[in-house]
DNA sequence: TGACATGTCAAACGTTTGTTTTAATCATTT
DNA sequence: AAATGATTAAAACAAACGTTTGACATGTCA
């Protein structure tokens, strides 16, 4: 029987070990994975005693979840999906802001540079969060990317073709990001990645792309 | 102080408990990752004693390492770099053969179907048998990887367009199974993959990425 | 047969883990 | 100042883990 942590506001008047937790448990998550993380570590870098998890988030698991989501929003805080970007912004430059933003957001050495490294692990071990996480930010994500291509390709946004190509413009933005130790190892200079590194880099996937879907063998449909 | 297990023979006469605690090891691994596998678990599914990693592998880690190799060779054996293509191959054929090779040992729903996972896992958290690795076995492909694109760009093996063009092949192919829980959720159509999936799949990386290459914007060089 | 290395087994060891407990501290209200 | 509820602290708990141990079985060679 697992007992439910006492308070969860954030209002409390002395919050500041909640969001020191929170800003550990980010780190050491990342860092380690959530099975590898243990809670006496990030308390001991937040500053808090070792019960300060149970008593704050219920469980370690309670903390992870909130975590997550915290990452999350601060990530997309810091860098917003598709920015600058007004009703009448060509396609192709709306594309070019949403994968620069995109990088952004995974290559972020901020204060939440570990959003990335939590979602990359949150894949390969999706927990329970991670419905809520797709239903809540990912899918408006993707459809913001499904309507820009769906643009570009002249196509309806449900069809096949603009699910594919969106995807392939996806992955490439998060390639970069997943497989590090192999790249880094295969060629040292790529990362890691400054500002003017995810410039370049942007600047590829968004030709890459557009050359692709602009010349792309016509489907029927 | 660790010490050295007794023997590593694979021509032992009772291999067969080293084997199966591969296969076990592959498949737990995969499932469960590093640490939240328990030896516990891989020796019962070996039908072995808990103390058989021990004395066959020195360490779980020992095991581990022993596990990657396996995986990485039976994969390879499965399903070879670029099937069926000779010297005058042309590029956009050899091309299509990698992807689909390629996607094949992603996608591989047999006996060592593990292998995508734990290169996944490898990814996120690169255990010290990454290096090895990289060298002995990534290098020579993306080796072939680079000599095909610069073939098709009709620029040097070692242009950072041909790198960056690579790139963006590769991860159009490891993306489908790395974002495996995202993509399930978003698109449930599209996942699992079955033959013919993966040759529509093979298909459209193939055919985005020489429309992408072939139109790309001239760059100096 | 006897000697020796190889391999397996059940049991136990020592450590680390998340969690709980109990008491003390702090801030706020009465 | 006293009381109350929220928060922190130190210590201990129970479970799970990787690993080790020592006995036993099996195979090989003299």
């Amino acid at each position: 029987m697992r007992i439910k942590p006492p308070v969860e506001t954030t209002a409390g008047p002395q919050a500041a070990t909640r969001t020191q937790l929170l800003e550990a448990g980010g780190e050491v998550f990342a860092e380690t994975g959530f099975r590898d993380a243990t809670v006496r570590e990030i308390c001991r870098r937040a500053g808090a005693n070792v019960a300060a998890v149970n008593y704050h988030f219920g469980d370690k698991e309670g903390l992870y979840s909130e975590v997550l989501r915290y990452a999350h929003i601060k990530a997309f805080e810091a860098h917003p999906l598709v920015p600058g970007a007004g009703p009448g912004t060509p396609p192709e430059k709306k594309l070019r802001a949403f994968v620069h933003s995109f990088l952004m957001r995974v290559f972020d050495k901020g204060s939440s540079s570990w959003h990335g490294k939590l979602m990359a692990r949150e894949m390969i071990e999706p927990t329970a969060a991670m419905d809520a996480l797709v239903e809540e930010r990912i899918r408006p994500m993707a459809a913001v990317l499904w309507q820009i291509v769906a643009e570009i390709l002249d196509r309806p946004v449900g069809d096949e073709q603009v699910r594919q190509c969106a995807f392939s413009i996806v992955s490439q933005c998060v390639f970069y990001h997943h497989c590090r130790p192999v790249i880094i190892r295969l060629n040292p200079r790529q990362l890691p990645m400054d500002g003017a590194g995810i410039e370049r880099l942007a600047e590829h996937i968004t030709q890459f792309s557009l050359a692709a879907m602009k010349h792309l063998p016509a489907v029927k449909g």
